[in-house]
DNA sequence: GCCGTTTTCGGCCCGACTGTTTTCAGTCG
């Protein structure tokens, strides 16, 4: 056996590595498809690899069949690949990473390097800088400055927008949008932002009209807008002052439904419906459901798209590629989990620590919210940075939290604890204390570098202090900034089960903590989940929105979140 | 490479846009 166990992570990269050098060796391009999916598919798990692995079950996974089955038991058991390692081989490191470049797709990197004889990207952007591109077959000046350019994009660029950040730019252009173009009937935002996806490429935006050149013409005069990079009669690609890209595709409002649907994507979902339309006798594209004899059923709303090829409306937090259409085909999808359902918020801060607002403050916010109840949840004294609270500092908490509550027939504040898991795995205040509080969230919020084993024993031994009621932001993943802990989640969850322990879905948009993947396997085992906004302040409380689009994104219900109980069941439910 | 209520062989989504082309290849989503 490997002396680590590869992560889930770390066997799709590797996938996609393989994928990427058969593609600029010109291999078939739906072999070099049929690695990429199964690169996808392994990432979407929500449980080790190995585990599979171990019983037998790797041929489950879809797009995994028995060649792919046979390479991968190879590297879960010796930690290496064969195959991979004689590809390697055979394609410089450096080429492989010029795919990464903006304009540069398989066949550039392959004529860059066997024409040009170039092996890194630093060597290509010389030769960009020194005019040599345009003298290669099929390349001309301007493919040379675009490749020039899509460099520097690359150097620029931080990777994906996290949503929290893309999502109020993408409304800002639209309201724009809305304010300015001549003969616009509707604009929405589509693509991963529609879907909710933690983190945003690029922004797709949509719109109907009768005629495109006026909303094309306004948009690209946008005063958001840096840099038109495409323009053409239905789409046109601008990169904002923000330094994202945005896409819009106009259509007539007869169309809307199939534009939409084909926006919003994913890719992986938009293949398996066009597939699923062509089995079912329709071509399907952003223009229409095209019958064989030619002849176009249009779609003006989205649901028409899905009710012709026999489907109930998918909602887009579930479109990608992960059992949805079968379930839609079958009826079986989930009534989905939604903002109005939820009745308190189990995860907020006050200034007795380190929150910027008094808890008065922040019950009235969540009152205002229409919320029944909300737990405060300051930290516990280790975390000193934060202020936090020893157990004589959370009795008169206490007293205060008793004292407010005596305001409200509506509303109750809950008194509750962000307890430290230490670094040793023992808990940061005494059980006498959490004894007596109504609910305690335990995290971890230091020695985050631990190694996976120790991070994993410290998190399990808080789930098994009978004090513990919820896990807080398990992972300690922030968005962009800094990769989640090496904790096993997949331990986690196990013991989860075991224990009754609720795992927390931290609804701000830097954390979203369990993700998506890691939510839809919690449902499956029966974990209850608690959404929370983690807040800090008043308008902290409206990240909840965010929670739950991700855990839609993980197929959750409302029964499977327990803020979505009235007070005295989430109280009974806490006290057993 | 995978996959199968039309197939175990022969399929595998569909279209927009650009650049370098005389009709199309490459890239992207």
């Amino acid at each position: 056996m490997a002396e680590r166990m590869l992560t889930n992570r770390e066997v799709a990269s590797l996938l996609r590595r393989i994928g990427d050098i058969l593609d600029i060796l010109g291999e078939d391009r739906f072999r070099v498809q049929a690695y990429r999916r199964a690169a996808d598919n392994i990432e979407a798990l929500g449980q080790d690899l190995a585990d599979l692995w171990r019983a037998g079950q790797l041929q489950e996974i879809p797009g995994v069949g028995k060649a792919l089955a046979e390479k991968l038991d190879e590297l879960l058991r010796t930690g290496r690949l064969g195959y991979y390692e004689r590809l390697q081989a055979q394609v410089p490191e450096g080429v492989v990473d010029m795919l990464a470049i903006p304009e540069v797709g398989p066949r550039t990197a392959r004529l860059l390097w066997q024409q040009a004889g170039l092996t890194s990207i630093a060597e290509v952007k010389a030769a960009a800088e020194a005019g040599k591109l345009r003298q290669l077959p099929g390349l001309g000046a301007k493919s040379e400055a675009n490749i020039l350019a899509g460099i520097e994009a690359l150097a620029r660029r931080s990777g994906r927008t996290p949503l929290g950040m893309a999502w109020p730019l993408a409304q800002e252009l639209l309201a724009a949008l809305r304010a300015t173009a001549p003969g616009l009937l509707r604009a929405e935002a589509a693509g991963s932002l529609r879907r909710w996806r933690a983190t945003i490429g690029d922004l797709d935006l949509l719109a109907a009209a009768q005629d495109s050149k006026p909303v094309m013409a306004a948009f690209t005069a946008l005063p958001q807008v840096a840099e038109v990079l495409l323009s053409g009669e239905t789409k046109t690609s601008v990169r904002t002052h923000a330094g994202l890209q945005a896409d819009l595709r106009v259509l007539p409002p007869d169309r809307w439904g199939t534009g939409l649907q084909y926006f919003t994507g994913s890719q992986a979902h938009n293949i398996a419906l066009r597939e699923l339309a062509l089995k079912r006798g329709y071509s399907l594209s952003e223009w229409a459901l095209k019958r064989p004899d030619g002849s176009e059923l249009l779609c003006a709303e989205e649901e028409a798209v899905y009710s012709a090829l026999g489907l109930s409306w998918i909602p887009p937090e579930l479109r990608e590629d992960r059992g949805e259409i079968e379930a839609a085909d079958k009826g079986t999808l989930p009534e989905l989990l939604e903002l109005r359902d939820m009745r308190g918020d189990l995860h907020a801060h006050s200034d007795w620590s380190d929150g910027a607002a008094s808890i008065e403050a922040m019950a009235e916010a969540a009152r205002a919210r229409g919320y029944a109840y909300l737990l405060i949840s300051d930290h516990s004294q280790g975390l000193g940075v934060a202020r936090g609270l020893t157990p004589e500092r959370l009795a008169a908490q206490r007293a205060e939290i008793e004292q407010l509550n005596r305001r409200w027939s509506d509303f109750r504040l809950l008194h509750g604890v962000e307890v430290e898991i230490r670094s040793d795995g023992t808990l940061d205040l005494p059980d006498e204390t959490l004894a007596g509080l109504d609910i305690v969230i335990a995290s971890v919020h230091s020695g985050l570098r631990q190694e996976r084993e120790r991070m994993t024993a410290r998190v399990v031994a808080a789930m098994r202090n009978p004090h513990v009621d919820i896990i807080g932001h398990p992972s300690g993943r922030l968005i962009g900034q800094r990769e989640e802990s090496s904790v096993d989640l997949d331990e986690v969850l196990k013991v989860a089960a075991q224990t009754g322990t609720v795992l927390e879905v931290n609804a701000h948009p830097s954390r979203l903590d369990l993700d998506d993947v890691h939510i839809r396997r919690a449902v499956e085992m029966g974990i209850r989940l608690a959404i929370n906004s983690d807040a800090h302040n008043p308008g902290g409380l409206e990240v909840m929105v965010y929670g739950v689009a991700t855990a839609r994104r993980g197929w959750a219900t409302a029964a499977d979140v327990v803020n979505t109980r009235p007070l005295d069941e989430v109280m009974g439910l806490f006290k057993a």
